[in-house]
DNA sequence: GTCTATAGAATGATAGAC
DNA sequence: GTCTATCATTCTATAGAC
């Protein structure tokens, strides 16, 4: 399990990448409380103490880790674009959530965490930020209902199933490779994956006819 | 935090049960590393001996919790009825997902966690009860495709999609309560919520025309 | 900046009185 | 069956040599 010490001259900036880069592996894995230094500081192939020199403690370095993963919600936050078309914008979405499913597995397990503990770290942005950004949506989905753009449909409940099937192929990436025969899903179980989500989905509110 | 300790006369199936049931919440919240036998005992209000004496060990004492829920997911997976229509086949399958999530939300819980860690101990279900489960719907569902009588969809990702939204009530019912102004889901705000994921699904594959 | 050594607290598990 | 006391280990965090 020990990685090989990385290069006594690293800057700053790598030794900050490769630490965080593996922190959010194993805090993926096991959870805030679960995660010790020691464990993210083998993965990451450096001392203990090394760590405490960059993050003075571990909730600090927690603290880093889920900043950074927030920083990728916004992204996709914003491709849900208010001035598109439903089908193009919920479409967009979907895909661009998937990608990060795919590209960000452990920042997502590590959010699921954190919101299965309760989300003591991070229940300022679910109040402020994530609900701003819920009713925006919500007004959004609600016109597109109004204008008969889309069928009746609770707003609230179709952006929980979608952040719930999206996510999912992160959160519960082991059981979906375990029911694929051990296997990855490769490019195109991928695509047909977002394919089969958006299509459930769009047509399950009325779209794509 | 600590609750007042039970009688001492209490006899050994209340001991189990109350242990399993604040084991079941204490391994919700933490994941099996994070949690510890300590806050386990403080929990069901028992000296923390008394927990080795029931259960040699903490993996033990998880297993059993694992067994318990794996127990409730079976009776789940009995409501799929292969039987009957597709339309009351997966309505009710969903709806019963729902309840599970709304009764049995740290149940669910534990499941997740332990899945986001590669889910060492329930390995074995995953390869076998739930794999041939699975099998088992992916080719009914195929057969209603075939008979037409609901449009084209990959039958493995309908039932992922299932998964993830009914379970997503119960894994992630901190964001749902913190999105809801801070309250838990009442009567008719889970009824809207099933309402609204069995239509947006069966709508979804041409179901509720 | 890097690393060894270690302090001080918490953890899983047990011994043994009751 | 119940509970106190405790052991061995592991954890976070720091001191201090290099």
């Amino acid at each position: 399990m020990e990685a090989a010490r990385k290069p006594r001259n690293a800057t700053r900036e790598e030794n900050l990448a490769v630490i965080l880069h593996h922190a959010e592996k194993i805090f993926a894995e096991f959870g805030f409380k679960g995660a010790t230094m020691q464990a993210i500081a083998d993965a990451a192939g450096l001392p203990k103490a090394n760590l405490h020199y960059y993050f003075p403690t571990k909730l600090a370095l927690y603290r880093e880790v889920i900043e950074r993963i927030f920083t990728i919600w916004l992204e996709a936050a914003d491709s849900f674009d208010t001035s598109a078309t439903p089908e193009e914008a919920l479409s967009r979405y979907i895909r661009k959530k998937m990608e990060i499913s795919r590209a960000h597995p452990c920042g997502s397990k590590v959010w699921a965490n954190e919101v299965i503990q309760g989300a003591p770290i991070i229940q300022d942005y679910l109040q402020t930020t994530l609900n701003e950004w819920t009713d925006t949506r919500i007004k959004v989905i609600n016109r597109w209902i109004a204008e008969e753009k889309i069928d009746t449909v609770d707003p609230r409940h179709l952006l929980y199933m979608i952040w719930a099937t999206t996510q999912h192929y992160a959160d519960f990436q082991h059981q979906i490779v375990t029911l694929n025969s051990g296997n990855p899903l490769s490019d195109s179980q991928w695509e047909n994956a977002t394919d089969s989500v958006t299509g459930v989905i769009l047509r399950g509110i009325g779209l794509k006819p």
